[in-house]
DNA sequence: TGTACATCAGTGAACGCGCGTTCACTGATGTAC
DNA sequence: TGTACATCAGTGAACGCGCGTTCACTGATGTAC
């Protein structure tokens, strides 16, 4: 591929991660065209269609997720579930707009396939450790994704910082988990 | 207003309540028309816009949420937010559409406001018997409800009955909440 | 109880807008020599 | 290092579709007598 393409490609990209992650991905592909400085038609050059736009944005998401997954498999087993959801929590606030479309037709299934993977053995680390009630499958950690997204799309910008909304009700979920 | 004008009214408000509910508020205006048995042109003699007809349901979808505040009020001090938060989760498990649009610009905000004072009643009533940590406050109980919108939206229809993943995320708040 | 008629209800087709997508063309890139 | 040229990139305008909304007209309702 040509550098000229490479460039807009990488440009637009970027763009449609910060429109689709502040505004959805309902926002319209001209907005995105032009806050990467091309044409709505150079976009149609570099990808098939928006769906095909909309998998790449959400493709880095979960990878980003599934990093986070990692990270936490190296902290302290007491403690790595906890570690996770907070991180989880963080990236579904900072990406509101992306959260909303986080397990639709258009999701990467591998790579959710990989992240409910890891979750169950981070889950199963913090139980062998017995710091976690083993009556919990990786049902109540997808679970508690889903339920901090709903907080997040809920929640204005403003209600950000260690109290934030979905810091406070993963204090009270991950209370019980600890049981 | 004739006859058949309030009829026709009653049965697209049914029909919106109904389509709005199951495929969220962006279902197009032509299904709830043709559900109703009327021509779309019809649908704009009794409701300015769609959004009229948005707020209506909504109206309508708050005050059942209002109802089941005064339910738990008759219920015992402590366990009125259980059943509280329990009703709203049916509610919003049955309306999963409606649940999206819960705090959007087209809701009543008069109706919003009684609901969150209403809770807040509740809380109080809960924590004055002992019953729940006393450190909470009625944003707490607003941010549970969005927590479990986010379940409801994510979750297959086939998740229903008592092992919902709804009801057992609910099941770990209000482990928390009870201290 | 009939009947005339004013009023308002219902309606299919058409309009307009937003937006994803494509067209037909111009322009930049990089390679061969 | 220059230069010719094939290739592919970029692009504004146009297209088409979905959908909310309105038009211009026909039809039902209910009241006055």
């Amino acid at each position: 591929m040509r550098r000229d393409a490479t460039d807009n490609r990488d440009r637009l990209l970027l763009a449609a991660e910060h429109v689709f992650a502040s505004r959805g991905t309902s926002a319209n592909l001209d907005d995105i065209a032009r806050a990467a400085g091309v044409g709505p038609a150079t976009l149609y050059r570099r990808f098939t269609n928006k769906d095909a736009l909309v998998r790449e944005v959400l493709h880095g998401f979960f990878s980003r997720l599934i990093e986070l997954a990692k990270d936490a498999e190296q902290a302290p087993p007491r403690r790595c579930v906890d570690m996770f959801l907070e991180t989880v929590g963080y990236e579904l606030a900072d990406k509101a707009g992306l959260a909303a479309a986080l397990w639709g037709d258009l999701a990467p299934q591998a790579l959710i396939d990989e992240l409910t993977q890891r979750s169950a053995q981070l889950l199963a680390r913090a139980q062998d450790a017995g710091a976690i009630r083993t009556d919990l499958t990786q049902a109540d950690i997808t679970t508690t994704v889903w339920a901090l997204r709903g907080i997040v799309q809920a929640s204005q910008p403003t209600d950000a910082g260690p109290n934030a909304p979905w810091r406070t009700h993963l204090d009270h979920v991950l209370k019980s988990f600890h049981s």
